[in-house]
DNA sequence: TGATAAGTTGACACAGTGTCAATTGACACG
DNA sequence: CGTGTCAATTGACACTGTGTCAACTTATCA
């Protein structure tokens, strides 16, 4: 039955989430997988045709279980620039950590995979496209500082919110996600805000 | 004679920093380095015991022919706080990207490998401490504005100064070395330095 | 009863790292 | 001149993990 079918390849991306997070992304193979999901190793490629697949696959399963429309609404209706961009930088800063087991293992993948690479570029791409957003609203509030360009803007706070910065932040150095939340909005706030007036 | 071990063993090196270079630190294998060398891929194995050990002597050789303390001396002879900070700044922004394929290896061997991933963590523990020293300066210097601990200061320059940033910056925004080398300058300005008085 | 489709088992190809043993060739020393 | 030493070579091989293939099982539907 399609139903069954369906049932075990959610069983599978439910196995591979789970194992990322466990592992922090790292050393899971795709054996471990299978078992984890009570199913042979086979039957994970009667569903995925790669390991690259199957992450790219999983982070989409998680973007729909943890609901990323839902989460990505407040910044969308956001009355103001600013607004906007301190609500965008909520949500993502707290979408990371639950998204973090399998984006560092699609990163890690980059390097012997070619459709790994891709897909976490697309992802970050439509990241960098929130940020463009939050940076244009700011613009056309007349809010943007001057010295800034929306394109220039948008390349810093993306690169701000790359996920090696929180990474380090509250790996390495002991952070909280909400402190990496709140030193973001206010770096943000100050490079990007025109204060005058 | 052990000239020509030294000579062999610093042709492999040379060969793995010009291969690693080329290649943006990745798909290089062992087989590729010891072709470039004009020698057999075991030959390398009776220098270097590993991948990973021939990547942490390659990072160690290149700041010899770098002469990493030459460059480092600037920073270490700032007189002010803010000297100190921005010295640093120029020598780092300006180092990344001569380290850039050795560091990306090494940067992507961490996923198999736990020696590469330690030889990662003590070089990025060795700018920390660069990055301790600057905001330190400014500490005492009065400098560092009222908001930060030492620690905490630390810890945010350190994290805008990752390589992830300036390889986000320069490869996918195509900023240029030096647009973001001013920008970090500006942004750690901004950030740390008290401008009441 | 028989077709279809998911899943199982076990074998295998392939790439890349690392190991081992036997051999070559140069050079130094008595 | 012969001998020992040592870097380097060649070729074989173990190991790990991904991905493929073929034969077989099981359940469901018609």
């Amino acid at each position: 039955m399609s139903s069954e079918i369906i049932e075990t390849r959610s069983r599978i991306l439910q196995a591979t989430v789970r194992m990322l997070e466990e592992h922090g992304g790292r050393g899971v193979r795709m054996g471990d997988i299978a078992k984890a999901a009570g199913i042979s190793r086979q039957a994970v490629y009667l569903h995925f045709a790669s390991r690259a697949e199957l992450l790219v696959a999983a982070t989409r399963y998680l973007d729909e279980v943890l609901d990323l429309d839902r989460r990505l609404a407040p910044s969308r209706a956001a009355t103001s620039g600013v607004e906007r961009l301190t609500l965008y930088i909520d949500f993502w800063g707290h979408y990371i950590p639950k998204i973090y087991g399998v984006a560092k293992a699609l990163l890690l993948a980059q390097d012997t995979d070619e459709a790994a690479a891709a897909a976490w570029n697309d992802r970050m791409l439509a990241m960098r496209d929130g940020c463009r957003a939050a940076i244009e609203a700011l613009h056309s509030n007349g809010k943007l500082a001057p010295e800034w360009t929306p394109k220039r803007a948008t390349d810093a706070l993306w690169t701000m919110l790359l996920v090696p910065n929180w990474e380090n932040l509250t790996g390495e150095c002991g952070w909280s996600t909400r402190q990496y939340v709140r030193w973001m909005k206010t770096l943000a706030k100050r490079t990007f805000l025109d204060e005058s007036e």
